[in-house]
DNA sequence: CGTAGTATTGACTAGGCTCAAGGGTGGTGG
DNA sequence: CCACCACCCTTGAGCCTAGTCAATACTACG
């Protein structure tokens, strides 16, 4: 259970920072960073923005998990990513000025930090580091997706489950996976009974340990190997 | 046939400018472009950058279009997108520091110019309206591929061919599309076979017109009903 | 201890891929 | 200018992956 009350988070000791786009804030960044955040409590399931609203500003991941997702005609999610600790969340839609395209939400308990569009754009305008790092960050998860659609586009649904594990494991680590069977065929892009039915072979070729929800990964080059290229 | 010899493009007078990322630039900002840029005509299946190469700089489309692509474990082509007069190329890898993840080639005789890395970046460093430009343009497409990954996941080949031929006719207008036909099927995500049937079972429903390598939409309310939200 | 959500299993179907063979067409060189 | 060759396109047959529908087990929580 997370501390709820953990309403104050200071930017300046926070842990998670390291790993972040402000990690090469100096400390006038940071008081500047701080103040204009606000630190709130999600329960699980809780969404961070919906498909079709317009963006307010950006989110940083404290504690938990988050998934982004889209969702095709017939409703059913696409998970597009997962977001951890450190994680910036959102400001794609920060520059486009369109209304969010993707929806996110708590994949568990969370601690998350809110700040408004508004600063945020202050201070890329006035920390040329700050805005090479998303420049980078943007074209980063610009060369991630066009795999993702050859993945989609090219892989078996066997191929792309041990692919999406590998991903996962190392999303988790050093935890187990832990998403619902669901959410993890959503991110897969297959069927909930498919996935199922994939998990257990993977089981039986001792691939991975299925811990009642909880999945481990048990032969990381076998995965590799089977998820292709 | 184009102009071979039009090796010297003046961006002030260019007349595809104007839906480019360099639509905003003044007098002195072109003819700094001008001077930096060269400008190159290539064949038909040319390559201008390939998958695991390191960027040396950015493309800019005068004439023709290209597609951009990845290759799969089997070295099937997944195209990612086609870029026609005016569009930029190439500056997701200026910024990420990594080789390119996409390969590009041109689908048609060409003219194309090319502006260095460090000349596109100093353009950047001092040209705040061109940040904007990019950041937003990245945002764009990163939205973009979200609904790509989504629609590959989801939608049946019919529905995703209905939704490439939208996108295609408003690539190549006012010009007929006009792609081989393993080009569309790398486009759409399938095997050639299988788009082949479907063009034919378009054409008999009076969606299309075929007009041996070219093709003309004949219904588009038709195809955007077919190609589900 | 009931109830709602989550997970699992089975049976069936079909969309779409692969392999294989035949027909067109455009470009080039003689 | 024409013939040939290479490449592209088209069609057919068969199979198999993976989706859907339906029924049943499990589990956590109030």
């Amino acid at each position: 259970m997370l501390d709820k009350s953990h309403k104050n988070a200071n930017c300046a000791t926070c842990e998670v920072r390291s790993n972040s786009l402000f990690s090469s804030f100096c400390d006038d960044d940071l008081v500047e960073l701080n103040e204009s955040k606000t630190c709130s409590y999600y329960k699980k399931n809780q969404p961070l923005f919906i498909e079709g609203n317009l963006p307010r500003g950006v989110f940083c991941m404290h504690q938990g998990k988050v998934k982004i997702f889209t969702r095709g005609d017939s409703g059913k999610e696409q998970i597009i990513h997962i977001a951890k600790e450190g994680e910036v969340i959102g400001f794609r839609a920060m520059f486009s000025g369109d209304p969010y395209k993707l929806s996110a939400s708590t994949l568990e308990e969370s601690n998350i930090c809110f700040i408004t569009k508004e600063n945020f754009l202050d201070m890329i305008d006035s920390n040329a580091t700050l805005r090479k790092g998303i420049m980078k960050e943007l074209s980063k998860e610009l060369g991630e997706r066009a795999v993702f659609i050859t993945n989609m586009s090219q892989k078996s649904v066997r191929e792309r489950l041990a692919y999406s594990l590998l991903i996962l494991g190392d999303i988790y680590k050093p935890d187990l996976i832990n998403l619902s069977r669901e959410d993890l065929a959503n991110f897969v892009g297959t069927a909930t009974e498919t996935l199922i039915r994939l998990l257990k072979d993977f089981k039986d070729k001792g691939l991975i340990e299925i811990h009642a929800r909880k999945l481990e990964v048990l032969d990381q080059n076998k995965l590799i190997h089977l998820a292709g290229k």
